[in-house]
DNA sequence: GCCATAGTGTTACAGACTGTAGCACATGAA
DNA sequence: TTCATGTGCTACAGTCTGTAACACTATGGC
């Protein structure tokens, strides 16, 4: 009944294991499902690790290669990438579209402080003047060809 | 565990009728359960929609006064704030508390164009300067005025 | 006082999703 | 061939959301 207007699925619905689970991915790079198994230091079968490994693969979230019989795991996608959709859904369901309104809420929240508020504009500032260019992309290249929302 | 009065509920666990609810009783302000009903333009039952704005109410995300033996239900908190929340809750997890990186990682999204976020910089440097004072009062103005819709 | 009406509270159920895991199957090595 | 290792398929319980029936309670009219 949720064939609304969701290109796909809906992205950042994640489980607590699945998140937990792509952030060790997403810090060690390019793993197996026993090293995940280990790095999570929690009693899971092999088998619940390679199911939500799986899971999270369809989701769109990791990709992988096969080498000697054996997955390897790696993000499909950056983490800040992935944030960044997430927040757009909230910006867009909350928020009419407008990432300032979403400043002014986290400030109103106090999710953000006004001096953190301030020095994040000078960065901006800055990054904006150091890097005109495509910044903070290491892997950008041919993988998924995840045609979201653009 | 349920039981947490404090606002404490993430906003992205909202099923899409539950969103849709909150929506309109933030356009509007103040409603009954039939209002909601009619705004809605879907076929759904009364109890329908009563039971999801009691289990709304029991997240926290809004609040009712009775009137004539009527419930006037009216949001709890500012859809901003609740924005602000879920996206520190998506900044934590995935971009170790760091809103820059989620900015850039908007940008990397194309979530938020370039421009867009320098204009965004100008507007908070602005803000800034405008409103030097610590508003972060949970100000919830009686009188609607919805100045936020821009 | 009694009844119809409007509005609320309670309870329930199906479908989806996540956490969790068992077990069958394949394939390279001994 | 058999063993070990790793994958694929299937399943089940718990939780959440969408959806609704039904029971209960005041309030106003007759």
């Amino acid at each position: 009944m949720a064939s609304n207007t969701t290109p796909g699925h809906d992205p950042a619905e994640l489980g607590e294991l699945e998140r937990s689970i792509l952030l060790i991915i997403w810090r060690m790079g390019k793993v197996t499902a026993e090293q995940v198994r280990e790095e999570l230091g929690r009693p899971l079968k092999d088998s619940t690790i390679r199911t939500v490994l799986r899971r999270l693969e369809e989701k769109g979230y990791l990709a992988h290669s096969v080498e000697n019989r054996t997955f390897l795991y790696r993000p499909a996608e950056s983490r800040q990438r992935v944030a960044g959709r997430a927040v757009k859904r909230i910006v867009d369901w909350f928020c009419e579209g407008s990432v300032e309104a979403l400043l002014v809420g986290m400030v109103d929240s106090k999710v953000l402080g006004r001096a953190e508020l301030q020095r994040l504009a000078d960065r901006i500032a800055q990054a904006q003047a150091s890097a005109p260019k495509e910044s903070t992309a290491p892997k950008r290249n041919a993988g998924r060809k995840n045609k979201e929302e653009a």
